[in-house]
RNA sequence: GCGCCUGUAGCUCAGUCCGGAUAGAGCGACGGUUUCCUAAACCGUAGGUCGUGGGUUCGAGUCCCGCCAGGCGUACCA
């Protein structure tokens, strides 16, 4: 089904062509008030002041030529030249039954000729647990992922990448740490001093042998870079023990590959408990661009591009400018020879485009790093790795902040860590359920503080505009009250406990049904907004902001409460009672598509 | 210094890309609603120099220029 607004914009033009207006825009738009109709078209005011017309004159013309009396009341002209319209009754409803008759898709088309599109998004490091720097990438990521999937349509033209950070110098740093503690174990509190270097280091413990855990490997990362700090010798040992890693040494690659494994497990433990799909098949690291790096190098100077500045390899770029006023270089090799993340991102996108085929590929990481993808953008096209038909996208966000206003911490001034976070949101809902509901069986309440608290993380974080930063507040994003994932899950929970009171067969309901009918100024309102649920589905898609969905099923939430309160829906005469139970059954599914969009679980009692 | 982002009601924030009608929500405050499908709800009231000064326009929160405040970034971390 086309979006009303669509139909509209189209009639509009088709009128507006007809008095010599072709190919101005019709700007058709939602009303913000209810007493201008539902939709409005602007774009005649634009029209006169282009002909030098009256608007309001020209208006009238358009109106006479309009051709919308299938759908609309006849159209008003208001103000300075707005044409006004107001949906019909019998229209809405005859719509409405067809998209309660398409069950997957709620009458929502897939959009058409739409680019393969690869999501790069949540980038953990190994050998540290995921923390809260992770949460907003992970969780916005995985909604951008689920809406362009949705939007496209079958096939499936989205490829997620997961671009943990699994190579470099951090790689030697646990190798030492873990052969460091696994000694100070053998040996009670024994100083590592003595052994002054890699080589001598490693011949004391089998790496292969190695067992360890998330946990330790973190600890020995923090712990490596405090002996670095009294050992001097400890940090060229982790070079060492790098360098011995990229030479692809057996025993040092098989404890990094470990390392890998027992890290990515824990991450994806994560992505399980946020229900963020994500998994180890969308795993394309920085170690898998590993040989790659130098043909970034070559072919950059190949085109001549590549200029020598203070020992670095760089490339200059027009438009970067660093404090000094002198041009600013994006650094692809450093003095040492090494190479560093703008290497490693070139390579990513060589690859995504001409491997993954992608003509999209949206980078969702905070919004810090907004010059770094400028950059690295720029090179690649002045490389001429992509062409003006392949969209690069960085989509950056704010921040998660403490109740002080700065960077999230815990008391102590650590990093908050996910696993702990999202323990702790299921462990408050569920207080609140017992509060509430202490009647329910424990295994439901387990379940519905479970969708309720991982539910309130993830839509206070996607409610918000991404670019600002926000303040994480438990108290309020558990809140029951205002724009809040347990406000849309207890609608949808009303919604469902209606169907079970009613003992209500879905299909046998549709089976019945020709027709419906729209009489109260609620069911009006509701119907109205379920029809919108499209133009919101595309909205999202085209702008990459959650936020406009939250505001969307909140609204609707709202409508339907109101519905809910003021038009009983079992109680109502045998017809009334079967629209209306119409109605909820496309509230239902919307609150839980739309949910379903921002990765967010509904439940059937709560 | 330069660049980017932000500044809208007591608080949190939509609306700014693409200019349209009397600037919207939520929270909090105040008042009302429960013999009735989940009151984790609903209905109502109060509350705004849209940071600020200019400009463009029939029309500016929205576009342009200046200024103020805060955050972030700004050559070998990611």
């Amino acid at each position: 089904m086309k979006p009303i607004c669509d139909l509209l914009e189209e009639r509009v033009l088709a009128a507006m062509a007809a008095v010599g207006g072709a190919g101005a825009p019709a700007v058709v738009r939602p009303t913000q008030d209810g007493r201008f109709g539902d939709y409005q078209a602007n774009g005649v005011m634009g029209l006169a002041k282009k002909n030098k017309s009256n608007p309001r004159q020209l208006a009238e013309q358009i109106v006479e030529q309009l051709d919308v009396a299938d759908m609309c009341e006849q159209p008003e002209i208001a103000g300075p030249g707005f044409i006004n319209f107001r949906l019909k009754p019998e229209w809405l409803a005859g719509r409405l039954l067809e998209a309660v008759r398409d069950p997957q898709r709620l009458g929502v088309d897939a959009a058409e000729n739409s680019p393969v599109t690869v999501v790069d998004f949540s980038s953990p490091n190994i050998a540290k647990q995921m923390h809260v720097g992770h949460l907003r990438s992970t969780i916005i990521g995985d909604v951008i992922a689920r809406v362009l999937d949705f939007w496209y349509g079958e096939p499936s033209k989205v490829v997620r990448q997961n671009h943990v950070g699994d190579w470099g110098l951090q790689m030697g740093m646990i190798n030492v740490g873990a052969v460091i503690q696994a000694l100070k174990n053998l040996s009670g509190e024994k100083n590592v001093q003595e052994y002054g270097s890699w080589e001598k280091l490693r011949g004391c413990i089998p790496l292969s042998e190695m067992v360890f855990n998330i946990n330790e490997l973190e600890w020995q990362y923090k712990e490596v870079n405090i002996e670095i700090k009294s050992d001097p010798w400890v940090e060229n040992a982790c070079r060492e023990a790098t360098l011995n890693l990229q030479k692809g040494e057996p025993e040092e690659t098989e404890f990094w590959k470990k390392a890998c494994e027992v890290s990515l497990n824990a991450c994806h433990e994560i992505y399980e408990q946020l229900g963020v799909k994500l998994g180890l098949d969308d795993v394309c690291g920085e170690s898998f661009y590993n040989d790659r790096l130098p043909g970034v190098i070559e072919d950059f100077a190949k085109e001549g591009l590549l200029e020598e500045s203070e020992g670095a390899q760089c490339v200059f770029l027009e438009g970067f400018k660093s404090k000094e006023g002198e041009p600013l270089p994006l650094i692809v090799q450093k003095s040492d020879g090494a190479f560093l993340y703008a290497t490693t991102d070139l390579a990513a996108i060589r690859y995504r485009v001409g491997e993954l085929k992608a003509e999209r590929v949206i980078y969702v990481t905070d919004s810090r790093q907004k010059l770094h993808f400028e950059m690295v953008f720029a090179a690649a096209k002045k490389a001429g790795w992509v062409d003006d038909s392949v969209h690069l996208e960085h989509v950056p966000f704010g921040s998660v902040l403490g109740k002080d206003n700065r960077p999230f911490k815990t008391r102590s001034g650590e990093t908050v860590k996910l696993k702990g976070l999202l323990d702790e949101a299921t462990k408050r809902a569920r207080k609140i359920v017992e509060e509430k509901n202490p009647e329910l069986s424990e295994e439901l309440k387990d379940e519905i503080s479970q969708a309720v608290g991982i539910g309130a993380v993830k839509y206070a974080d996607l409610s918000n505009n991404l670019v600002s930063d926000y303040v994480f507040d438990w108290d309020k994003m558990l809140a029951m009250e205002g724009n809040t994932a347990p406000y849309m899950q207890y609608a949808y929970a009303r919604v469902q406990s209606i169907f079970r009171k009613g003992q209500i067969d879905i299909d046998e309901l549709l089976g019945r049904h020709e027709q419906l009918e729209l009489n109260e100024p609620e069911e009006l309102q509701l119907a109205k907004l379920l029809l919108r649920y499209g133009e919101i589905v595309e909205a999202v898609a085209g702008d990459l902001r959650p936020h406009i969905m939250t505001g969307y099923l909140f609204e609707l939430a709202q409508a339907f409460s109101s519905f809910y309160t003021n038009c009983p829906v079992l109680k109502a005469d045998e017809a009334v009672r079967d629209y209306r139970l119409l109605l909820c059954l496309q509230t239902a599914r919307t609150i839980k598509h739309g949910l379903g969009l921002l990765g967010i679980e509904v439940i059937e009692q709560m």
